[in-house]
RNA sequence: GGCGCGUUCGUCUAGCGGCUAGGACGGAGCCCUCUCAAGGCUUAAACACGGGUUCGAUUCCCGUACGCGCUACCA
């Protein structure tokens, strides 16, 4: 039984698509699930398509997001090189081989005259494709042109008759008539190859078993699949994915939104969330689970639970899942993620205990979607109070909630090494004494000492600050917000 | 225009001839509660349409509609 392996094919064009991560992942999944190979390979055979550092952000991204290959660029196996531009000559040598089998021929054509025949097509209201008007020359004229410097492009021969089927995993069998197919260029007058014939020798070449790709392929399909039968080569499987679509069903694309993986890797989403969220657009378990590591990925994938149709894009779900996996995480990482964050932050001057910000995680894990939250929904964690919400201080705050926080405070200020019990207890036995409900304290004592009306649990959130810090932002407290209030003394 | 592919709640989806069409996110409501979350419970919400095949179609076949993709010396 010959291995699985899977490429990933990318063009050096910019920035690694989400889409594209997701056909990487498939790619990825499914070669390890096999225990087989994962091979990126760089299709730049557009030269002026190619962006300066496009390829290393790919590789950079793919390792961001635990997308790992065994062999491409910076990293040889046995069927390197792995960026068709330094594979010219192999290309070129294959698509002489056909002319010389009869199974491709020179085309002189110029770009006037194909613009010229299209144009008049699309006006005649024919389909537009070439007009096959190199094919009749016989070999000794085309040789002979070509020997005097013309400018040509290799064209491959597709039979003028009949029809060719091929096999889907993840659609069945599709079948297209011959004529509808174009005599293909497949090697440029530059000397570079077309992505046709480009994919069909590398993939061969490279041994590529399963070739998993997006769905915008699968009408090129049999021109690829031709291309194999005239060269004698074994045809890979075929899955092409579902497309991903903007919120209006349209292939996903910029300017509906943010589709490079940088743009959500930027916005704080972690890796294991956002390769959970894109492997789920267009596959499951088949069961109710929907949390998955990379790993767990790996052992559940199979390309027959791949589905059929388009999945839009939709964020939504993904803010959750990065709820779900920051969760999921042990303290001591977030804790390393937290301490990053903090060094960007307005608060990277003080400085916090490992003991005191894991004291806050905890406190906050329940209520934060993304790293960064723990630090902008609770900064009162890391100073006092700026300004007291108003919402909450026309809710909260009474006339005579000064005296009774002094009162208050005067009960914590006596505790000695208070534990949230021992807050709790002087609470009530201040509002006992003031014939007052607990929660005329509780409110504008956590207004004093968050600024904010939500957050965890009131006695959490003073163990945490602890005693003389709680003290000091109650006295500030019950200085500065009467005035926001607007009752008289 | 031609060719191909697709179509189950708003979104992601389960379903592979017989189901009260299930789950998740999001929404609404209730409970819990010092707030906000989390959690628990409840709820609204879908088989594009028309023909077949069949005892029986969301499921199989054929049309139609709609959507998307491809139609380059781009990938």
């Amino acid at each position: 039984m010959s291995s699985v392996r899977t490429r990933f094919a990318p063009s050096p064009t910019g920035f690694l698509h989400v889409g594209g991560l997701r056909t990487a992942l498939y790619n990825y999944l499914f070669a390890k699930k096999e225990n087989g190979s994962f091979i990126l390979r760089i299709e730049d055979t557009d030269r002026s398509r190619k962006v300066e550092g496009a390829m290393e952000n790919l590789i950079d991204t793919l390792h961001w997001a635990g997308v790992e290959f065994d062999e491409g660029p910076g990293k040889e196996g046995n069927f390197g090189p792995y960026i068709q531009s330094q594979r010219l000559s192999l290309y070129q040598r294959y698509a002489h081989q056909l002319v010389e089998e009869g199974k491709a021929y020179y085309c002189f054509c110029t770009p006037e005259r194909l613009e010229e025949i299209r144009r008049k097509q699309i006006a005649a209201k024919i389909s537009a494709s070439y007009d096959r008007h190199c094919r009749a020359f016989t070999k000794e004229e085309a040789e002979k042109r070509r020997k005097t410097g013309e400018p040509f492009v290799i064209r491959m021969k597709v039979p003028l008759e009949g029809e060719l089927t091929f096999t889907d995993i993840i659609r069945g069998d599709v079948t297209i008539a011959y004529k509808i197919l174009d005599d293909q260029v497949i090697l440029k007058s530059d000397g570079y190859p077309t992505y046709h014939l480009a994919v069909v020798v590398d993939d061969h070449l490279m041994k590529i078993s399963h070739v998993i790709r997006g769905e915008e392929w699968l009408p090129s399909t049999p021109k690829h699949v031709l291309l194999y039968k005239y060269f004698g080569w074994e045809i890979p499987q075929f899955a092409h994915l579902p497309l991903l679509l903007n919120p209006d069903k349209s292939k996903l694309s910029k300017r509906q939104g943010d589709v490079a993986v940088e743009d959500y890797r930027l916005k704080g989403y972690l890796r294991e969330a956002l390769v959970n969220f894109v492997a789920f657009l267009g596959w499951n378990p088949g069961d109710e689970r929907e949390i998955f590591s990379l790993e767990e990925l790996i052992r559940e994938f199979s390309l027959e639970r791949v589905g059929k149709s388009g999945a839009v894009f939709n964020t939504e779900k993904l803010d959750w899942m990065n709820f779900e996996h920051l969760r999921r995480k042990p303290d001591a990482e977030v804790l390393c993620m937290v301490k990053e964050k903090l060094m960007l932050s307005e608060f990277n001057t003080t400085h916090f205990s490992d003991a005191y910000l894991l004291s806050v995680i905890s406190a906050m894990r329940e209520r934060v979607t993304f790293v960064k939250d723990f630090i902008e929904k609770s900064p009162y964690f890391f100073r006092a109070p700026l300004h007291y919400d108003a919402d909450t201080v026309k809710k909260r705050w009474q006339k005579d909630s000064p005296s009774y926080l002094k009162k208050l405070a005067e009960e914590f200020s006596v505790l000695e090494s208070p534990t949230k019990e021992s807050y709790e207890t002087a609470l009530h036995r201040a509002a006992e004494s003031l014939h007052i409900k607990n929660s005329d304290l509780i409110h504008p004592l956590r207004l004093a000492v968050s600024g904010m009306g939500a957050g965890p649990g009131l006695y959490d959130i003073i163990v945490i600050l602890g005693k003389d810090e709680t003290v000091r932002r109650m006295n500030s407290a019950i200085e500065k917000v009467p005035a926001i209030a607007g009752f008289q003394q």
